[in-house]
DNA sequence: ATGAAAGCGCTAACAG
DNA sequence: CTGTTAGCGCTTTCAT
């Protein structure tokens, strides 16, 4: 049913070798022009498929590259994923991406031995990882969570909120309140001390709108709730801006303000973090810091694949500050 | 560097069989529980990671699944490898998500041998592959474009589009345009030729908006500067309603509109196919039919596990159609 | 209860 | 130019 090349090698009355060099291109002169053509033809007429993992196996390496996301679906994601297969399609490498969270534990997103990882968002899952597959496999972290102790390209979340809150309080803004979910409410997270430090500066009053939904799926409709409860009634809070963790969360409340009738900008001013293209589809378009995408994608590739060809290579590192888009969900503006 | 059981197996003298049945959990009464706590304390500390390569090329079997889609950006992909992804998810599966497309031939794509395929979107990358692949692995298509070869979860895309433009017309609109990305409007295609038969029926004329791009991801762009030309200036070209392709394409064209100064739906009525969240999000938001997304991952995973314990099974089949879901962009709405 | 040995499909010396 | 051979790391009979 499977071709092998012992098949083919029978069936042609040649040796397995001769079959291997034709069939990997590594024939240069070894074999002659006849023997290449008819092996050539007899394996397109068998349907011979290569068992890569057999070559794997016996060159050690399996030329194949595992992408770790915590998910697939929020665009933040999606669009990662999809820049990074941009970068190593047309190479001799094999993308698989694969999920880490609480379900996929680090080690099965491993599961198939890789020539190397590039992993997302995911700094903690990294430091988690054995040393001794560290050392053995390169490693590259990136996105706004990262680790320092591999190759890394990050994005400086910090920077990015204080640009944003320093925004809002430029604008006017006295009553900025963060959307946050609740697990990153706490010191230590870039967003929050940013944030923290930011009001402290302005000599303004920190208020917290926490979200239980860690999981990021659902974190649009869990950040629509929230607000929406939030505005519900007369109770209005007194805010006139909100920093959301996320433009996922932005979006949500970017709904619900509207629907409770609230004037984005001029009662409530939004703004998000991460730039995906969802934002600036809302009406109004919403403003956030936008993560270097394609900078990011392109430039992890270009540090995994250096290290991929000298393992001895210093570590190389790449931290980039998001640019604030400001758009009209903080600053009203006539349309284009 | 790399610990492999023949290195447990020296340091504890013992034999690599020993090692494989206790690290492989088939050691049911065969070996002691005294060397089965040695092995497995040995194999922690020496951080032994199985080599999957060289298990899966003595059993035959890779333990893997390749899910095969066009993209993972626009919300439409994305979402569907979600709920894949939690199907598979705790089962002894793995999932590889790989692109097929222009740039990653079809072969490629199932580069690495797996044992069954979950095919979305692509029939004709099915009907592609060559049949020997098709009888030594399960295939599963599954979406709007099924492959009826293979155990398929189809999605009844003309239905879908019937029920959209019925929609419009019992609305009352008149003028109702289809806008389609040019390499789709042709007879054939099951939105246009529904579309077509609908309009024939209610004897109105039907009118394309092509759409250059055929790339999924440009397409909410692409969408919005065809019809943002399309309302320039004071050409309004009368229509007052427009079917779209996809619900990326419905985005696009939303905020074109609304930049147009043109009311939804008072002055065009709106209407997409697919239905994912990203439109419940506008304002208004967009009617559309909803694929089945949890029904559609749910049922393919099925047919394939079945089939992956049963060859012989018959042909898996079900056809869904989608419901219409009806809201703000076509029918004015209380805000709820 | 444990070990020896064969072999999965392929590659890469090395001989001829 | 082609064939022989020795494995890659693991599983799995079959002996012991």
């Amino acid at each position: 049913m499977i071709v092998t090349m012992n098949d083919i090698a029978k069936k042609l009355r040649v040796s397995r070798a001769t079959v291997s060099y034709v069939l990997s291109g590594r024939s240069d002169g070894l074999v002659s022009e006849a023997t290449k053509k008819i092996v050539h033809s007899a394996a397109k007429e068998m349907g011979y498929r290569p068992n890569r993992m057999a070559a794997a196996l016996i060159k050690g390496r399996t030329q194949m590259i595992a992408l770790l996301v915590h998910d697939f679906h929020p665009a933040y994601y999606s669009y990662m994923i999809h820049h990074v297969c941009k970068q190593v399609e047309g190479t001799d490498y094999h993308l698989n991406v694969a999920q880490v969270g609480a379900k996929t534990s680090p080690m099965e997103a491993t599961y198939w031995p890789v020539d190397g990882v590039m992993a997302f968002d995911c700094a903690p899952f990294i430091d988690q990882l054995p040393d001794n597959l560290l050392a053995s496999v390169p490693v590259v972290s990136f996105g706004g969570s990262y680790s320092t102790k591999v190759d890394h390209v990050g994005v400086d979340i910090y920077e990015a909120t204080l640009s944003v809150v320093r925004h809002m309080v430029d604008i006017g803004r006295r009553r900025i309140a963060y959307l946050v979910p609740k697990s990153d409410c706490c010191s230590g997270s870039a967003r929050h001390d940013a944030y923290c430090t930011c009001l402290r500066e302005a000599r303004l009053d920190p208020m917290f709108v926490q979200v239980d939904e860690p999981r990021t799926v659902l974190q649009r409709e869990a950040a629509r709730n929230v607000v929406r409860a939030l505005f519900r009634g007369r109770q209005n809070p007194e805010i006139d801006a909100l920093f959301c963790f996320s433009d996922e969360m932005a979006l949500g409340a970017h709904l619900a303000l509207r629907q409770a009738g609230v004037s984005i900008p001029s009662d409530v001013a939004l703004a998000g973090i991460d730039g995906i293209c969802d934002g600036e589809y809302a009406d109004p378009p919403i403003t956030a810091t936008r993560q270097p995408f394609e900078r990011m994608a392109e430039t992890a590739w270009q540090f995994l694949s250096r290290r991929l060809e000298d393992k001895t290579l210093p570590r190389q590192e790449l931290v980039l500050v998001p640019p604030l888009i400001v758009r009209g969900s903080t600053v009203t503006q006539t349309l284009r």
